[in-house]
RNA sequence: GAGGGUGUAGCUCAGCUGGUAGAGCAACGCACUUUUAAUGCGUAGGUCUUGGGUUCGAAUCCCAACACCCUCACCA
């Protein structure tokens, strides 16, 4: 940001204004200011029939400012919405000299009588003024906002009160996470925060960020996922519990990527993955209700339908259906996969699988869809399903064609789990970017035992995503990572 | 990491096949006590992202760097 000493023309000009309120005897940086009402409150508890006419407080920014002399209109944005300010010079001689002085962006607090002007609108008619804080910068332009991406992630501070519709989006967030708590916390859920420095990053497949801690002169990872500590939590007899907090992975950005994001396990004893997804199914219409006011939200070029039920297909079935074979046919999947650009060379059989299913299914999967029961071997940290052996009991949640959700029955044998973990560190050869390490400790707890479980991990950005109709992980995240500037 | 696009005044954007920089808003000055992106008149505002090159001449063409956006890859 500009410096003081080479400030620009602009902050000179308004750095010159300043400097003129203090001579003035005012302080551009005010106090605390009490009593406030919201711009919202205020408009809902007007009435014009009432006399004398209600009094109103209120303070915000100065987004819109139209001076016509001796009478001056503001329109004052604060949290809650708009609310336009009349300053007559009749009311306010003894202050009139500084109340010319503000300008765009100034932060003012008002108290005065409402009343409707000419044409109609609910109007503060200011007796007192108050200027708490002077904006030394520029404004972005009043009717387009800011504009400029790069600008917009880099000074949210500027986007969130020049664009109405950013705040609205991050509130909508905010409330959102609120309701899932509630939603939770209703169920018996406790929630609990484990560790975001790990000594093995674990419960995923993907590259970590490393730290070191000097005082221990060890290396640290940034969590990748809590799932191995929140199931210790099981062991330890906590047998509903939830987390919402960031996994760190140090892989590629994109529009659905941000090497922080927010994530939400929850862990249920004596469940299973059919209970996770009714708990799923549930969780997410109660959000769609409370906050979204319809079932079908548009998203890019996709329509959403979240009616319920939701549609509960198998892996296999839709593998068949989209990519033009029979899932156990692997000669056929292999020359479909070679036809799709897929290199299966080097590539276990259930990884091409994998890659094709990838390719040629999940782009049609635009209203809510469970897939379930994947190929056992793709789910190491599965229980596999009574009937079928070589299935997992594991669902992931498809919507708007990205995943959104990602469950299952919690394998609890710790001799199958030992062998799991062992095959997948021999693996990492093939990748050695990709952090695979066996979490001896974790082994340790499945032998004292882990009540059988149902487990589910929900991508809180993803899923704020879709319920706003957003198509960029950043116009969710209030700080999405940016290189630094030069 | 690969490919494509963008970068011009504080902000939002024009700027044609190369001829020397434009508008609206904001700012500054004047007028105005019921405006809604207030209005009217006037003024000022630029290392055209940065660094090279081609050319008599570059915002414009070429090369490179930087940042952002999009697509793909890794992944959630």
């Amino acid at each position: 940001m500009t410096e003081p000493q080479d400030a620009g023309k602009f902050e000179q000009l308004r750095t010159e204004k300043l400097s003129k309120i203090k001579q003035l005897g005012v302080d551009p940086y005010g106090h605390r200011f009490d009593n406030v009402e919201s711009a919202d409150a205020i408009r809902k508890k007007f009435d014009a029939a009432v006399q004398p006419p209600q009094r109103a407080i209120c303070a915000g920014r100065i987004v819109l400012l139209r001076d016509i002399g001796k009478l001056i209109f503001i329109t004052l944005r604060d949290n809650s919405g708009t609310i336009q300010l009349g300053l007559s010079k009749k009311l306010l001689e003894t202050q009139w000299e500084v109340i010319k002085l503000t300008e765009l962006g100034d932060i003012i607090g008002v108290e005065g009588q409402l009343g409707l002007t000419k044409t109609g609108e609910l109007t503060i008619w200011v007796e007192k003024y108050t200027l708490l804080t002077k904006s030394v910068l520029q404004p972005p332009e009043k009717f387009h906002g800011l504009m400029d991406t790069e600008l917009r992630y880099r000074q949210r501070y500027v986007d969130l009160w020049a664009n109405p519709e950013v705040m609205q989006r991050f509130k909508k967030r905010i409330e959102m996470i609120s309701t899932i708590r509630n939603f939770l916390s209703e169920r018996g859920f406790f929630e609990v925060e484990t560790p975001m420095m790990q000594t093995i990053a674990g419960g995923a497949a993907a590259k970590p960020f490393i730290t070191h801690h000097n005082a221990l002169d060890i290396d640290l990872y940034l969590r990748i996922a809590p799932e191995l500590f929140l199931k210790r939590l099981l062991v330890g007899g906590m047998e509903k519990v939830f987390e919402i907090n960031r996994n760190f992975r140090n892989e590629g950005i994109s529009p659905r990527h941000n090497p922080e994001f927010t994530m939400m396990e929850i862990y249920q004893a004596y469940a299973d993955y059919n209970i996770m997804m009714e708990l799923t199914e549930l969780l997410v219409a109660t959000l769609i209700e409370k906050h979204c006011g319809n079932m079908k939200i548009q998203f890019g070029d996709y329509e959403i339908d979240f009616s319920r039920p939701w549609k509960k297909t198998p892996y296999s079935q839709l593998f068949n259906q989209y990519c033009g074979c029979d899932i156990n046919d692997i000669a056929a999947v292999r020359k479909n996969a070679k036809a799709a650009g897929i290199d299966d060379a080097k590539m276990d059989d259930e990884v091409v699988i994998n890659k094709l299913f990838e390719e040629k299914v999940e782009k049609n999967l635009v209203n809510p869809t469970f897939v379930i029961d994947y190929p056992g071997k793709l789910c190491p940290l599965t229980k596999r399903s009574k009937a079928n052996p070589e299935l997992a009991e594991r669902f992931e949640l498809y919507i708007g064609t990205i995943e959104v959700a990602n469950a299952y029955t919690e394998l609890n044998d710790p001799a199958v789990q030992y062998e799991n973990f062992t095959s997948q560190v021999k693996g990492a050869g093939e990748d050695e970017d990709t952090f695979r390490s066996l979490d001896e400790d974790f082994i340790t707890a499945l032998k004292y035992g882990m009540p059988p479980a149902g487990g589910l991990g929900i991508g809180i950005d993803r899923l704020v995503m879709l319920l706003t109709g957003t198509t960029n992980i950043r116009d969710v995240i209030l700080f999405p990572l940016l290189k630094p500037e030069k």
